[in-house]
DNA sequence: TGTACATCAGTGAACGCGCGTTCACTGATGTAC
DNA sequence: TGTACATCAGTGAACGCGCGTTCACTGATGTAC
């Protein structure tokens, strides 16, 4: 063997790595096949060997995007009580560095609105891994159920991600950073009344 | 005069007002020169006698879309007290209807994403249109003091804008409609638990 | 040890196509006389 | 009333360019004998 038995696969997730930052950075049709295999220090050449289509490796790099938001959640709350593990990611997810820094930050932001536009494989997997995210943040809620956890969560991070999208896209930095602020202390009244009304019946 | 005497803004007008539901539906990029000619039922050729740029054309089809929204927004409040008329904002944006039919909606969700990667005029005309959004809505919070409801404004905004552009990508049914229920219930949170901070200093 | 050949990750020219933008032209309608 | 000309919104061919995708090839490294 000329190259070590797993070299196609290392190359293969260097393409999806770094195809993951330079989309997030630039957005799902930002970017053409020669500048992502650029990415990896690679020509436009040997793309199809590794992938069946241009869609195809948006599909994997959104993925991968978007486990590494889920493993960076769970490092942030390692060790912690649920509370502070609830507060140490929403303050991660609404400050100025996450804002601007999309390529390395969540994938929701970045990509959700060009996912709405592309096929079911995407949005499957865009599903897929949202069920996800919203199951972590839903362990840190306390709530009379489950369920009620889930929509908690769920809002939580809709808010997150319209705050960002919407700090990305002013450019005012007064009303951006403002946006930021709103969020938070939207996120902490969501789940602060709902831990106010879980409370009493507890 | 073979034409009337504002025929020139009339059909520029129809261009934009197009445009802006084009763009709204296929994101800022989604649409060529010949396409957004061809919604005004024009060829291509004409376009640079209307508009400098198609950049140009994008910001202005966005400065519509926005004032649209607001105008929107304030035919549903019409004629209804403040909390009546937030009650009426927030279920027609966090509805099927509004998740299902981008072109009519509101920018943010549809464009906010592409207008962070624009430049900066496309960046200052959000900006200033998504201030005015968040006055009105600000308006029909009771609050402490202005700039309390300000927050809380966009807090909402936020909010609904997360839960729209989530439930567009998701592809589930199941969840994209939990998103919109989680939503709604993340308003209510936000501004009832508002409320009841304001109302015992009163 | 030395030479011929096999392997295969990666290269880069080439394809047909659609893009944003330019521009010489068309043709319907008005004015001059 | 009829003819020549002016106006100008709109047309469509053409420009250079970058796109996604294909494919014949290269060249470094291994194996055969």
């Amino acid at each position: 063997m000329r190259y070590p038995k797993d070299h196609g696969r290392q190359t293969r997730r260097r393409i999806v790595e770094n195809a993951s930052y330079g989309l997030r950075q630039n957005g799902a049709d930002g970017l053409s096949v020669v500048d992502l295999m650029k990415l990896a220090d690679l020509t436009h050449g040997s793309f199809y060997a590794y992938f069946k289509s241009r869609d195809a490796l948006v599909v994997e790099a959104l993925a991968l995007a978007m486990d590494r938001t889920v493993a960076h959640w769970l490092d942030l709350m390692q060790g912690l009580p649920a509370e502070k593990g609830f507060d140490a990611v929403v303050e991660a997810y609404l400050s100025p560095r996450h804002r601007n820094n999309p390529a390395r930050g969540c994938a929701l932001p970045a990509l959700a609105a060009d996912i709405g536009r592309s096929g079911p494989e995407a949005r499957r997997t865009f599903a897929g891994r949202l069920e996800k995210m919203i199951d972590i943040i839903a362990g840190l809620i306390p709530k009379r159920s489950p369920s009620d956890a889930r929509h908690a969560a769920a809002g939580a991070i809709a808010t997150m991600v319209g705050s960002i999208v919407l700090a990305r896209a002013a450019g005012d930095k007064r009303l951006s950073d403002a946006l930021l602020e709103a969020g938070r202390q939207a996120v902490r009244d969501q789940t602060g009344s709902a831990t106010a009304e879980a409370s009493p019946a507890d």
